[in-house]
DNA sequence: CAGCATCCGCGACGATACTG
DNA sequence: CAGTATCGTCGCGGATGCTG
């Protein structure tokens, strides 16, 4: 047995971004530290369970770093590992692509369900 | 609201390749064009539903080009447009980083469920 | 050979309520 | 504030069978 499972690297990236939430996440800390609240609203439409969830796996996969700073209440800093970076790095031109060719894959994919586009006016 | 969905544009580009299949159609449909048949024996594990489903979206999405020679017995080639290889060209550095990267990642995925981790040719 | 229709299970996703 | 636990929905993805 292979094991290996993955075929073209392209699985293994999209089994570590391909959540829900997850690009967002990493668009979100890319820039810097931040609070599990302010991320949380920075979102704006995700659920605790979701956010939490996605944080975790991020965090398994050695993506992210959970600082607690153990005081009451609560204070909890997500940030980007190095090992994070080198996949932000990497992802750039993937980003840049979606950035550049927002205007069709909007159309086409509002059209499967309104999933991502829902106010495209 | 920002009427975009998408923020930043790796949730666009996710919403192209995000399905379960479309990275490794995408993978087998770059180095050159390939008949229906010969792509999902490529793929091995894939329905003929979820093929021509990936397939169409990819097809919508102007990523990949379907050329029907119209014959008895049918023959039907994929391949990918001129859009598609820059889509391709963007996915580089994301495939090799998780090239470079599948031991981590894999050992982590498979934790969650050998969800991705199985289909070996 | 290429593709479509249908049924169905299961896991992703989400809303809500509760805790330290 | 930063989570956790539980329950319910929904649609993705899979198996099977049929058609041109």
């Amino acid at each position: 047995m292979t094991t290996s499972g993955f075929i073209c690297g392209l699985d293994a990236a999209l089994a570590v971004i391909g959540g829900k939430w997850k690009p967002l996440i990493l668009y979100h800390l890319a820039h810097e530290a931040r609070r599990y609240g302010d991320l949380r609203r920075a979102i704006g439409t995700v659920s605790d369970k979701m956010l939490i969830q996605q944080l975790k796996e991020l965090e398994a996969d050695g993506i992210v770093d959970r600082l607690d700073y153990k005081e009451i209440p609560p204070r909890v800093e997500y940030s980007l590992t190095a090992f994070g970076k080198t996949l932000a790095e990497a992802l750039k031109p993937l980003c840049a692509w979606g950035t550049e060719h927002v205007a069709e894959v909007e159309k086409v994919v509002s059209r499967r369900g309104t999933s991502a586009a829902e106010s495209a006016a």
